[in-house]
DNA sequence: GTAATTTATGTCAGCCGCTGACAGATGACA
DNA sequence: TGTCATCTGTCAGCGGCTGACATAAATTAC
């Protein structure tokens, strides 16, 4: 049995303890009205040790969603080469959202609440749109592997670029609540992929003639 | 002469001082490390002045391209109401660059000073890709009055999503520094709209059947 | 099992962004 | 010139966040 320690343990359950308390305190009076001494008391643990497990207020606040996004980038590097990339990333994102109906339901709750919050939190989305456009660097490193070109061609840029602005109209289309909205916030992501593919040309993803190569800083 | 009083003009020029200090400062020693009492000190104003002028020290970094976004809506209504969605929307962005190109100088530096500033300041970009989607509402309830569906409907999100993609990309993938690297910035966005126009099929943007509609907290 | 070492936590002092309240200065207007 | 509206400075204070130091707890070595 290979399991961690008790001071390991202890950390993973003071970590998630925080999580849930500033979710909560969020969701009854406001994330700006909410001070981090108030969530600290809630754990029973001082404020300076709150520091010491997020950096910020808005780090717990927006730590659910960025696990997701690891999931996103693993599951667009396991798919098959041949995929053409915005099939490939609409795959990932589908791999998602499934994580997110049959994974653990402390987990996906603990998404929904952060989605609502950040929905209704000028600071919390902002902080979440700084977060998704980090995570879109990396997901352009991965499509420029996989179609052997370099991270500076246009394409890559482009199609990721697309693919985000697909997923930003479905949230902002669709605001699921509980772990049931979740089907149908599924079928709407279908509905604009389908838009999506219906508006372009076939193979416009994939590189051709190497014209469209950009130098960085130029 | 309707000229405005001597208060008016007073409040004009600190504010404009404030954000000359504000862009300097930043530029010479950093955003963060920047404090609010120093820029006022610079304009030779109290702090508590400072934040008269300016509700947050984000507001006074960011002030430039606000009014490149207010350009861009006024010459999106200006377009005949023949063109397509994306295709006025690339007009507008024509002529906010032309603006750039033919304003007035000191207007211009201070917008290249921002670029520079909220490249390298993850803070500020968050911020600024916030405003931009705060406009993005606008844009969208712009074009969807030009084509007369809803602004629930689809097809106008995703329309402006995908301009404001275009636009990301064309920042990321050229940085212009001077006044004089403003024209291959504006060709560098051509290339990008052209890589769009090929990648998308002729008539996308405009509504058909009615089949996209969507209600809005669905 | 105890001692030595590492690591997490609490306490304290303090900077910085930002705000409300009040008082004094300054431009607007009759 | 005097009244009024508005702008500005001062002061006190809250909340986010950090460095420094001491203490307590877990891990490791003996």
């Amino acid at each position: 049995m290979n399991q961690p320690g008790l001071r390991e343990r202890k950390k993973r359950k003071t970590r998630l303890a925080l999580i849930d308390a500033a979710l909560d305190l969020f969701a009854a009076q406001g994330y700006e009205a909410t001070t981090v001494d108030q969530i600290a008391a809630a754990v029973d643990v001082s404020p300076r040790t709150f520091f010491r497990y997020f950096a910020t207020k808005e780090d717990v606040a927006l730590s659910s969603p960025v696990d997701g996004q690891e999931v996103m980038l693993r599951e667009l590097a396991a798919r098959p080469a041949e995929e053409p990339p915005f099939v490939a990333l609409g795959h990932a994102m589908r791999a998602v959202v499934t994580a997110l109906q049959e994974g653990d339901l402390t987990e996906t709750a603990r998404f929904l609440k952060t989605r609502e919050l950040v929905e209704s939190t000028p600071a919390l989305f902002a902080g979440s749109i700084r977060r998704m456009m980090e995570n879109e660097r990396r997901l352009i490193a991965e499509i420029a592997r996989r179609e052997s070109t370099s991270p500076d061609d246009l394409l890559p840029h482009f199609a990721v670029s697309l693919f985000t602005a697909v997923a930003r109209v479905g949230f902002e289309s669709c605001h699921p609540r509980s772990p049931q909205d979740l089907p149908a916030f599924g079928e709407r992501l279908e509905q604009i992929l389908a838009l999506a593919e219906r508006s372009l040309r076939p193979g416009w993803d994939r590189p051709r003639s190497g014209a469209d190569a950009a130098r960085p800083g130029g």
